[in-house]
DNA sequence: AAGTCGGGGCG
DNA sequence: CGCCCAGACTT
């Protein structure tokens, strides 16, 4: 057997059964696609799920809030594809009838709809010709085929798209797709893959030459900055909170948090003067304060080390725009937020 | 072409 | 600790 059909034929053997694998439906294929991205399965899969209950066809997600999907999505990062699925739901409700693009190119148009997810509605769902290259479609045919070209570059991107484009079975390019992906994601793993049992072993070029762990090449890593935040949880008699949507352009936006003020280092309780609240809501304003965390709350992302404090702030009365203690869980938080709402309990 | 955007899992 | 994950978008 060549390349395709070994992968297809692996797959009829080793795919996982998955929801979105039991339907073609194109509303419920590019909400796993979206979900997806840059996501392992399962972690994606109970989001897929919570989705498909809350909002069984794409009318149900245009008529719903920014706010309601975003609390839907919270925790699973990357919110743009929650901002961008929700804004080519209410496209496809709108302005296209419900009718959703049934064609890579036209797929193409969708906000949050990039190459590799166009190519994998249009081939999953109306069973188009166009080839997938996701990050185990790199790993595969890189190691497969001793391609060292780094796949993010824009040499690599092209690359790498036209070989696959090549390799894709015409015939079936659905059933490609998902073996070559599934293949890459269970069989030729990132780390210690099992190339004794590979079924394609015997053209590997990486295997031959020892090069299975070199591959795929990828150029350098993003820098990671560090930031210390201290949030201001701010709470009066009425058990009421401020509780403020992040209305600027990058990290959490749309989402909620405490009234954040950003410090050059780490503060202690005895720096508490150094967050300046003159200029704030509480100049001119009596409160008692207490340091709620001794040690920074340490938050990785992949770009960002927060270190974070919490602040509580006990004042007489707050203005309107404080929102009732017992809501908060109502709004889409970063997970560095919500965590401590649980973990302080109220 | 390089940065930005989350959070979880793994060795 | 660094790398990876069914990538897309902005600058």
């Amino acid at each position: 057997m060549n390349f395709k059909k070994e992968l297809i034929n692996w797959y009829s053997i080793n795919k996982r059964e998955l929801p979105w694998r039991a339907t073609q439906n194109p509303y419920y294929i590019w909400l796993s696609e979206i979900i997806l991205q840059q996501t392992q399965v399962k972690q994606g899969l109970p989001y897929y799920n919570a989705f498909v209950k809350q909002y069984p066809s794409v009318f149900d997600l245009a008529n719903a809030s920014e706010e309601a999907v975003l609390k839907l999505w919270q925790g699973l990062g990357y919110y743009s594809r929650a901002r961008n699925l929700h804004t080519s739901a209410k496209y496809i409700a709108n302005e296209l009838n419900g009718v959703f693009p049934n064609t890579y190119k036209d797929l193409l148009k969708l906000k949050g709809v990039g190459d590799y997810t166009a190519s994998a509605i249009a081939s999953i769902s109306f069973n188009e010709v166009a080839a997938v290259v996701d990050g185990n479609v790199y790993r595969v045919l890189s190691r497969y085929f001793g391609i060292n070209t780094p796949i993010n570059s824009t040499e690599g991107i092209k690359e790498f798209k036209a070989l696959a484009s090549s390799l894709i079975d015409t015939e079936q390019p659905a059933s490609y797709n998902q073996a070559i992906m599934e293949f890459g994601a269970r069989q030729c793993k990132p780390q210690s893959p099992d190339c004794n049992i590979c079924p394609i072993n015997d053209g590997c070029i990486a295997l031959q030459k020892n090069l299975v762990n070199a591959l795929p090449v990828k150029l350098k890593k993003t820098k990671v900055t560090t930031k210390y935040f201290n949030f201001l949880v701010c709470i009066d008699k009425d058990k009421n909170i401020l509780f403020e949507k992040r209305k600027q352009k990058g990290i959490w936006q749309n989402l909620y948090q405490f009234p954040l003020i950003e410090s050059k280092k780490s503060l202690a309780a005895e720096d508490f003067h150094l967050l300046n609240l003159e200029s704030t809501v509480l100049d001119s304003v009596d409160f008692d304060y207490a340091l709620y965390n001794e040690a920074d709350k340490v938050h990785k992302l992949s770009h960002q080390h927060l270190y974070t404090k919490f602040w509580i702030i006990e004042v007489e009365q707050l203005p309107e725009t404080a929102i009732s203690i017992k809501s908060l869980k109502k709004y889409p938080a970063p997970v560095l937020i919500s965590s401590f709402i649980e973990e302080f309990n109220f």
